[in-house]
DNA sequence: CTGAAAGCGCTTACAG
DNA sequence: CTGAAAGCGCTTACAG
C-alpha cells in the first residue's frame, strides 16, 4: 500500500508537503504541488483517511438517524441529506431505530465510538439525554423533526400544528362533526402538536372533543388498522390520521368493513405519499417539503460545525394542504 | 478524552491488557478482566474506533450502494442488509448513484479512502471497473441485483428471466397477442434478462416479437411515462413493465389517454409496491424478496471478509408471481 | 513557501 | 495469562 511517503519521496518534497497539497492546506508553489499531483497519479495513491482522521480529529463522516427508513418521508430527506453531505465531501450512516429507544441509545453508543462529526436525530422519544451523550463529546446535532427536552439543541421540523389545524378545519367547513384522530405515540411532540392543531380547529368551529375519538397508537400501518377498527363503533364521519402509514392501516380496515371515502368516511392525512405510489392521488394530505427538510437540517449541521458557539435554532417550515377526493360532506343522518 | 491509558492506570494493568478485555482477544483472567471493566465504566470510557481501524486495518463497516433509495424495493433491500450488519457490529455507509456511473466511481473512491471492509453494489452499469478497484484493494463485495462483466465477484439477485416469464405468459394464456415491453436501460443486465424471459414466453406461446412493442429507458417514473406515450399509437393489448417506477408512469400515462386497465390494456410488473401504499393491491406482479436479498447478501460479504479464497459463487432468488386485477383477456376486436 | 520532529490512541509481534 | 516496545500513516505545532 502506498504511502504519504512513497508520494513526497517520488516528488521529492517531505510528507508535510503533500499533505497540505492533498488538502489544500497552507501554502504550496503551483510547480511543487502540480509535482506531488503527478506522482499521487503515478503511484495511484489513495490517502488512508483513517490516519487522516484519527491525527486530525476531523472524520467527515456524518450520520442521520430516523425512525423508519420505510417510509417514503423519510428516504426523502434521506436524499435531501445525502445531497448536501456528499457535495461537501462528508459520508453518512444511515440508522432505522424503529422508534425504539434501546436501538437509538445502541447507535449513538456506536457513533461515538466511530467519531462522526454530526448527527441528524428524529429521536424515538422525548428525552434529550442521548443528545446530550453527543453534544458533551462535541459532536454536533440537528434534530428532525421531533423536539426533545431538556437539552438546548438545533431543531428543524415541519409545521405540525399548522398542519393538522388545516387539515380538520376542512372537515369541519365541509360540516362534518364527528371527527377522529388517530394520532402516533402520545409521548412525542409531533403527535401532541398534531392533536393540538386537531383540538383547535375543533374548538374554533364550536366542536366538543370526544374523548372516544381520539386515540394514539404508532405511526404504523399495523397501529392505524387497529385504531380504526376500534373506532368504527363510534361512527365518526371523517378521520384525522397524523400520518401516511397511520392512513393506510385505516383505509385498510374500513375497506374491510365494508366502507368507502368518503362517502362513509372522509379521510385527511399528515404527509403525502408520493409520485410512484399513487397514479391517482386520492388523499386529501399536508405535504411537508421533506427533501428540504434534510437539506436545511444538513445545511444547518455543517454550519454548526464551522461555528459551535452559533445560537441555537428552531426552524420551523411551512406545510401545504392538497384537498383531494377523499374528502366530502357528511352524509345526511 | 479518556484514553485505553486512563483506563489501565486505574485498573493496575497495561493498555494491551485493556484492549484485550474490550476486544475479547487473547486470554485475560476473569478477574482482570472484571477490574478492567470497572474502571473503563467508571471513567465512561468511550473507544477509539478510529485509532482502533487504523492500527488494526479493519474498520467494520460496510457501505451499500444502490441506485434509487426511493425506490421501496431498494429500501427493504437495505432493512436487511442494516439488519445483519448491525447484529454483527458493523455500521453501513449509504450511498445513492441514481444509476449515474460518474456518481458510482466517486463514491467507490470515497470507500476506498475509508478502508470500508465491504461493499455491496448495485451497478449502474455492467463494467466490472470499480469491483475490480474494490478487489484490487482488498475490499469484499457483493454484487446485487445485476451482473457484471469481467471479474469474478459473488452476486446475489432475483430471478429476472423466470419473473418475467411468468409474467408475460400468464398475459398470452389469457389470450394476449399484441404484448409491448418496457424496459430499463438496455445494458444492464436486468434489462436483457427480463427482455429475454418476456421473448422466451412469446415465442412460446408462437407469437412473433414485434420490435415497435419493446422500448428500453430509464427505471423511472418518467421513463415509464414517455415509453408508454410513444406506445399507444401501436394498441397494444397488455404492457409488462420491467419495474415498478416504470409501471407508476405507464398507468399516468394511459389515464391521461383515457384508457383503464384491464379494460383497455392489462397491465402486468416487475416488482411489488408494499403494503403501505396500496391498500387495495391491483397490479399482477412477480414480487422479489427484497429483504431475504438484503440479508442474503450481507451474509454473504460478512462470510468473505472471514474467508476470503471462498469460491465466488451467484445466488438467484426464486421470484413470486401475485395475480391480481389489472389483468384480464384482451376485449374481443 | 517548506521541513524535521513529535505524537494522535490504539494493536501487532514478541517475549516471558 | 500479562506486558514493554514499536509502529500504523497521517497532521500538529514549531521553526526557518
Amino acid at each position: 500500500m502506498t504511502t504519504i511517503r512513497d508520494v513526497a519521496k517520488r516528488a521529492g518534497v517531505a510528507p508535510i508537503t503533500v499533505s497540505r497539497v492533498l488538502n489544500r492546506s497552507g501554502y504550496v508553489r503551483p510547480e511543487t504541488r502540480q509535482r506531488v499531483e503527478q506522482a499521487a497519479a503515478e503511484l495511484h495513491y489513495v490517502p488512508n483517511m483513517l490516519a487522516h482522521s484519527f491525527r486530525s480529529h476531523r472524520t467527515n463522516t456524518l450520520a442521520l438517524v430516523v425512525t423508519d427508513i420505510t417510509n417514503p418521508f423519510w428516504t426523502t430527506v434521506a436524499r435531501g441529506v445525502e445531497d448536501v453531505a456528499s457535495m461537501a465531501g462528508f459520508s453518512v450512516f444511515f440508522c432505522n431505530t424503529d422508534e425504539n429507544e434501546t436501538k437509538q441509545a445502541q447507535y449513538i453508543a456506536a457513533l461515538l465510538r466511530r467519531r462522526v462529526d454530526g448527527v441528524l436525530l428524529a429521536p424515538a422519544a422525548s428525552s434529550g439525554a442521548d443528545v446530550h451523550a453527543l453534544q458533551r463529546q462535541n459532536v454536533g446535532v440537528v434534530v428532525l423533526d421531533r423536539r426533545v427536552e431538556g437539552v438546548a439543541v438545533d431543531t428543524v421540523r415541519g409545521d405540525s400544528v399548522d398542519g393538522a389545524f388545516q387539515l380538520v378545519r376542512h372537515l369541519t367547513d365541509l360540516g362534518h362533526r364527528r371527527i377522529a384522530l388517530l394520532a402516533g405515540p402520545a409521548g412525542l411532540s409531533v403527535s401532541q402538536e398534531r392533536a393540538a392543531g386537531y383540538e383547535r380547529a375543533l374548538r374554533a368551529a364550536g366542536l366538543p372533543l370526544d374523548p372516544s375519538l381520539m386515540h394514539f397508537g404508532a405511526f404504523t400501518v399495523a397501529s392505524g388498522h387497529a385504531m380504526m377498527r376500534a373506532l368504527l363503533a363510534h361512527r365518526p364521519t371523517a378521520i384525522f390520521a397524523a400520518n401516511n402509514f397511520i392512513a393506510a392501516g385505516a383505509l385498510t380496515a374500513m375497506r374491510e368493513a365494508g366502507l368507502h371515502t368518503p362517502e362513509d368516511i372522509s379521510v385527511v392525512v399528515f404527509d403525502d405519499l408520493p409520485d410512484p405510489y399513487v397514479t391517482t392521488p386520492v388523499l386529501t394530505v399536508v405535504a411537508q417539503p421533506a427533501y428540504t427538510l434534510g437539506k436545511a437540517a444538513t445545511e444547518r449541521l455543517l454550519e454548526r460545525l464551522r461555528q459551535p458557539e452559533l445560537p441555537v435554532r428552531d426552524l420551523v417550515l411551512p406545510v401545504q394542504l392538497l384537498v383531494r377526493r377523499s374528502t366530502a360532506a357528511p352524509a345526511p343522518q
